[in-house]
DNA sequence: GTCTATCGTGGGAGCGCTCCCAAGCCGATG
DNA sequence: CATCGGCTTGGGAGCGCTCCCACGATAGAC
């Protein structure tokens, strides 16, 4: 079933069913009409490769997910990343492709790279948290390939969506401060990635903005797992210095392994440590005692990189686009902004206690 | 840059660099080494969508998440899943179309089907755990379209991959048993979701074969999320009978639920009741006690998916694939078969603890 | 030395669309 | 009544490949 078989079905040429297709307004009602009612019953669609072979665009969005990051795909930040890019491009009429680097080195890197680019497979392509130093930036820069990262990049002026990762550091941190907590600590992510430092940098703002000064020894990097937060949590503890009394987490994940870490060592949260993370997904915000957090907008930071991406597509010379969301803070048990949920409650839901949220720039 | 034009560079046909770059061996070594040579400081790559309407193959697969699953979509399942897919499409130079059904009813998964099936954009699909009642089955069956399920189907017989979601859960139970407890409660996942019907299944085979009957009160369904055990858990604690010395439930995000509905409850795990999940997925497997759990291979599950796309899709004719992948048993503290890990273990990790595995059919 | 198989190669046809240009038709205009 | 512009329509050309067939060259068989 083709486009002129669908002409000849309702008596018009080619194009008029093409034009019919793509929503052309030079067509008469009357043969509109007809072509759509033997599209219809013919249950017609039109080819994607010959259309794209025509058209130059293949209406195809490449997500790719670099090697580096690909370690933390189990984290639920990618599904929720994934569902905005998704939604936003079934609105668009567009299609996903999900380009991963499955090894090592430049090798798959390289084929996929090939394959998908070069092979004009997709017209624009999102990258989710690429590491500072990954190449592709350059590299797609350098080929003039429409593209959009998740996440600013230092080195490059180039197209981005990110959270106020700062911002929201900061907030959390000053937050802290505003209720006596005058030791605080800090577990960072991955040094070589952006989010990391800008949360970081958040940080390190609130406190010398108080008076206070960063200390070595109480600022740890982790990995974004559970995992890494309860290994960064142990070694602060075990450190030597003075305890602090809160610890800003870099995500969630992290933070769930630091409070089992602090449990684990007999400490009480938030009585005699403070801790806050940092994504607001809500898989990792059960927890005892429910973490207070700030939140980021993944999902819509997800369709966000699409609409700028859809919008550099059409106008491939225009500026880079950059859009930084606002995060906000979420105040639960974990930092002692609210009592501990009841046990038992009935009919009501303990697993995630109501909270108290400050909204933020 | 096209065939033509790498051909004149090299001094041969269209049709020679053609061969050369689909492996063709009909070419002399001189030839395809001066081609060869010519492609790579061209950097050339061809042209995808050209490729995909003249060999009328577009080597994408689709891997459709239906809405009905989207909703638990922030499960660390599906990062798996999609990690096994992609890996075994990149090996096999095949591209990944992510699919999503992102609203409810018709409308999305109609104008989704149509584009990406009716318009060939993708050369097979594979379908991640669709519910029982899904039409899509039938749907794609009766296009004579390939594809393959993640999860068997019981009414359909179409190629999928599955674990053996019922011997898992009867070794998981029969364990249980053999370390005599008796009132062995059990949380299932959806009931239109047939992982959940077989693991239960198991569950009420290992109890019939030890001579005990299911008792309804201690059956409760959850909805494979954390919450939805918290809930099904206390659900369980407050139906007025007599309480359960063990509960087995169907994925571990549940099991985590249920461990905090216990801990609530103040119940002790394992000396007051014992609990088994299922997933093995190492996020959530952190947990005090360290859960018991029975491990299913979900990237294998999504690499071996794709082989079994692949080879229907070479031969549309044949039988249904069918397969069904072992699970085993992952002993440690929350069934009591394993100590509680040491505090503060010296260079140890004790966050997720040592394990006892029982490898299995 | 002729006949036939084998191998490497080239080029035509065509995949199913989009894009562009030209042609036909209409009512409005001077 | 001839002219003009707007609207609708049709068809040619071509997107960059693959597939098939045919051609010439080489080599082996008789």
């Amino acid at each position: 079933m083709t486009l002129e078989e669908i002409a000849r079905l309702a008596g018009v040429s080619r194009s008029t069913v093409s034009r019919v297709v793509n929503g052309d307004p030079r067509v008469s009602p009357a043969a509109r009409q007809r072509v759509e009612e033997v599209i219809r019953q013919q249950n017609f669609h039109p080819h994607a490769a010959a259309r794209s072979l025509a058209s130059r665009r293949t209406r195809i969005v490449g997500l790719l997910i670099p090697y580096a990051v690909g370690k933390l795909f189990r984290d639920p930040f990618f599904p929720a990343l994934i569902e905005g890019v998704v939604q936003a491009c079934n609105e668009a009429d567009h299609n996903v492709a999900l380009m991963m680097e499955t090894s090592e080195g430049g090798a798959t890197s390289d084929r996929v790279y090939r394959r998908v680019i070069r092979g004009r497979h997709v017209d624009g392509v999102i990258i989710a948290s690429s590491v500072v130093e990954d190449p592709i930036v350059a590299r797609l820069k350098e080929d003039g390939f429409p593209f959009v990262l998740v996440g600013r990049h230092p080195h490059h002026d180039v197209s981005f969506v990110d959270v106020d990762n700062r911002g929201g550091a900061h907030m959390a941190v000053t937050h802290l401060l505003a209720h006596g907590r005058r030791r605080i600590a800090m577990i960072t992510g991955p040094r070589n990635m952006i989010a990391s430092i800008d949360r970081y940098a958040g940080y390190v703002t609130a406190l010398q903005e108080a008076g206070h000064l960063p200390e070595p020894a109480l600022t740890v990097a982790g990995d974004f797992t559970r995992r890494g937060g309860y290994h960064a949590m142990q070694q602060i503890l075990s450190s030597g210095v003075e305890l602090p009394d809160a610890v800003f987490v870099a995500s969630d994940a992290m933070a769930s392994g630091a409070l089992q870490a602090l449990r684990d060592a007999s400490l009480r949260v938030p009585d005699d440590i403070a801790v806050i993370g940092f994504d607001g997904l809500e898989e990792t915000l059960v927890s005892r005692p429910v973490l207070s957090t700030v939140v980021q907008p993944i999902e819509e930071e997800g369709r966000e990189a699409v609409r700028a991406l859809l919008e550099l597509m059409e106008h491939p010379d225009r500026a880079p686009l950059q859009r930084v969301l606002p995060t906000h803070l979420l105040l639960r048990q974990s930092c002692g902004c609210e009592p501990e949920s009841p046990v038992h409650q009935k009919g009501g839901d303990s697993l995630v206690a109501s909270s108290v949220e400050v909204a933020t720039a």
